[in-house]
DNA sequence: CTCATTGCAAATGATTTGCAAGAAA
DNA sequence: TTTCTTGCAAATCATTTGCAATGAG
């Protein structure tokens, strides 16, 4: 556990959003001047593939992280591609009527909805 | 309308799976030896932008394609990256909970099932 | 001391773009 | 002819990797 893989966790921890190793990158980079991005990729990966955190592959073309390694479901902004936490969601919604395609073997989901977040919902006022 | 354009929409259109850029540039290719993978590229951004095809960001690091415009989930495999078509799932099944953390206008949902594939869950008998 | 991890820079893979030649309207 | 589209190659963007130096246990 070095330094910079502890500041990495930390930061993340501490955001409600989810970020994307270059933003994550300029966080550390307050407390660490001299990180390097590579360094962020790599830790990023090492903790999601050991489950303390997630990677999120929602909408755009960065990968997003999440500190939070535990199931559940995202909100992501159309025009900003922002991501938010979903709460309140009943977690067995879809989970009874788990039946896919013949042949597969279906052994979970994932709920994305889609939407304006605050700040855009602000912004594109006239286009609605 | 070119020739090029035709092709690659009536190849994307046979296909039950959703192909990556690359993928239906092999087949096209059949047809057309001499197209470039910057065409299928450029025509395939121009048609989902049209809303004749759809763009899917689902899982992996390429984007794959849908020849069918109109709305409706998907099936992903863990292990191969297989994208199906997820049909009989009642649409409204999430719709009329469609609520997002306040401040956000939801507007839609976008549910992927997650599992194995026939072919990998015979691969991976054993894993399991 | 030994192995894991770092910073850096170069490599990779997917996708995009500039441009001159060619096809469509 | 005027505008759109192509093929090609180079450029870009996100991410990964090789390597020698450094840090952790």
């Amino acid at each position: 556990m070095t330094k910079q893989r502890q500041v990495i966790l930390e930061e993340l921890r501490k955001l409600t959003s989810h970020p994307t190793a270059a933003e994550l990158y300029e966080i550390v980079r307050e407390q660490l001047p001299t990180i390097s991005l590579g360094t962020v990729y790599r830790n990023l990966e090492l903790l999601s593939r050991n489950n303390i955190i997630q990677k999120l592959d929602i909408g755009g073309s960065e990968a997003r992280f999440d500190g939070n390694p535990n199931r559940h479901h995202h909100v992501c902004c159309v025009y900003c591609g922002r991501v938010d936490d979903l709460h309140d969601l009943p977690t067995d919604l879809v989970r009874n009527k788990l039946r896919g395609p013949s042949g597969w073997k279906i052994v979970d989901y994932r709920l994305v909805f889609i939407g304006l977040c605050p700040k855009c919902r602000e912004t594109h006022k006239k286009d609605m």
